[in-house]
DNA sequence: CCGAAATGTCTATTAATGTAGACAACCATA
DNA sequence: TATGGTTGTCTACATTAATAGACATTTCGG
């Protein structure tokens, strides 16, 4: 038996999106491990019951993509097939984690100002409305490949510097050990998922409707009182967030 | 000024459903809170750059998921803007986690069958592959609205009775405990998000194109012999995952 | 070297999505 | 009760997504 893989119509997602995540999906489960091809497009189509167009409107996405390359009269190709583990964990540091992953991990710093907190932040800090805060938009790249979108706040009062020493180390970690904080641990971590904004789609290089996993933060020094609420946007389609408990 | 909240085209994401996302992270985010209304129509169409007609549909999806309700001359009401927030810890429970946030929570059994370990499934609970595995299918309601829909894999030699348990009991937790597992931990948890396919949407009675997200979890008994592997799709719409560390 | 099987390209048509504008219906309130 | 602001509905049209079919081109194995 053929199982059939159903994609649902006039629910605004593109028949070809829905078959490029599920060929994504597939790829990602290994599921192609054995040849390291693609199905043909006729076998694809069959299987999602659309058209052979539609089909290769999906493989050109994810051609687009890096991920497959079609062959004129062999087939198409899986050319790479790896997500990033992303840990968290109470002791989450990016560059650590990624590091037996990638070759290069470079964080940049896109923007920052100081503001006063709003009621969302405060919260969050553990401080009273209006004090001021530090926020720094950041990303980070593995081997190239941007893989994060951050917006961090810091209070001022404490950490004034931030900004300055994150552009010349490129590492949050590094920014609180230059300003004496030499540890700190990871409170709470939420995490939702959604479709990318243009501005998200722009600073992650993705192939637009694609999704993120968006984690929001908070970490707090060794004695608990929180130094930094984040929001970090991951492209869905290039992470795992993994737990370790 | 008023900040252009920029939709993609030709995305193969339709501009109605990027605004219906935006406008939903709007709603949960409480950015309508002070007055309990989502914009006008007119407004929002101006915001996003697009027709009223097209925000039109976005509300009208809103509106179907019980989100918002329109009423002529007036406006558009926010209804809802909980998120259910699912935490996952060391001591992961599905029903302990939920039970401050809603009143009732019921989990179904839709299908188990009996079959040997795959590759995947035996690396994960540390078994040999083709060794007997108990495979079931459930869904959990809160409050009669579908959250979460797993397929669990058990090792069927040590937990021979799972399935029929479960039915009675309603509970993974108590089905362990009535073939003698008292406890058990969380080992790992893996996160991914995407768009789900249409029996997700059909079993989690999700407005279709929805994201879910979906964690890859392993629970072990207290000496870390795993004794359960499990894929959970959530609505993405409808939870938050929290971590507490 | 032929033929099967695969991708590449083209044309034509239909269905779904989005735009544009007009106006009706309804609500709050001055 | 008149007015401005809002949602509801309708028609017409433009653009994008998907289907359908034909045929070219390339690769690989017998």
């Amino acid at each position: 038996m053929v199982l059939k893989k159903n994609v649902e119509r006039q629910i605004g997602v593109a028949l070809w999106r829905q078959i490029a995540d599920r060929i994504r999906l597939s790829i990602s489960n290994g599921d192609y491990d054995q040849t390291g091809m693609v199905p043909p497009e006729i076998k694809l189509a069959g299987q999602f019951g659309v058209n052979r167009h539609t089909v290769r409107s999906a493989l050109a996405a994810l051609a687009e993509e890096g991920l497959v390359e079609a062959i004129q009269g062999r087939g198409t190709m899986v050319r790479r097939k790896e997500r990033l583990s992303f840990p968290i964990s109470r002791r989450t540091r990016l560059s650590q984690g990624l590091s037996n992953q990638v070759r290069d991990i470079r964080s940049r710093l896109l923007a920052h100002e100081e503001l006063p907190a709003t009621a969302e932040s405060a919260t969050a800090l553990g401080l009273n409305l209006g004090e001021k805060l530090i926020r720094m938009d950041t990303t980070s790249s593995a081997d190239g490949r941007p893989v994060s979108y951050s917006t961090s706040y810091f209070p001022a009062a404490r950490f004034p510097d931030m900004a300055r020493h994150f552009e010349e180390l490129g590492s949050i970690t590094k920014s609180f050990a230059a300003q004496g904080l030499a540890d700190y641990v990871r409170v709470s971590t939420e995490i939702v998922a959604r479709h990318a904004d243009a501005n998200e789609l722009a600073t992650l290089k993705l192939s637009a409707g694609a999704i993120v996993l968006e984690t929001i933060a908070v970490n707090a020094d060794p004695d608990g009182v929180p130094v930094q609420y984040s929001r970090s946007r991951f492209a869905a389609d290039r992470v795992t967030l993994k737990m370790e408990t």
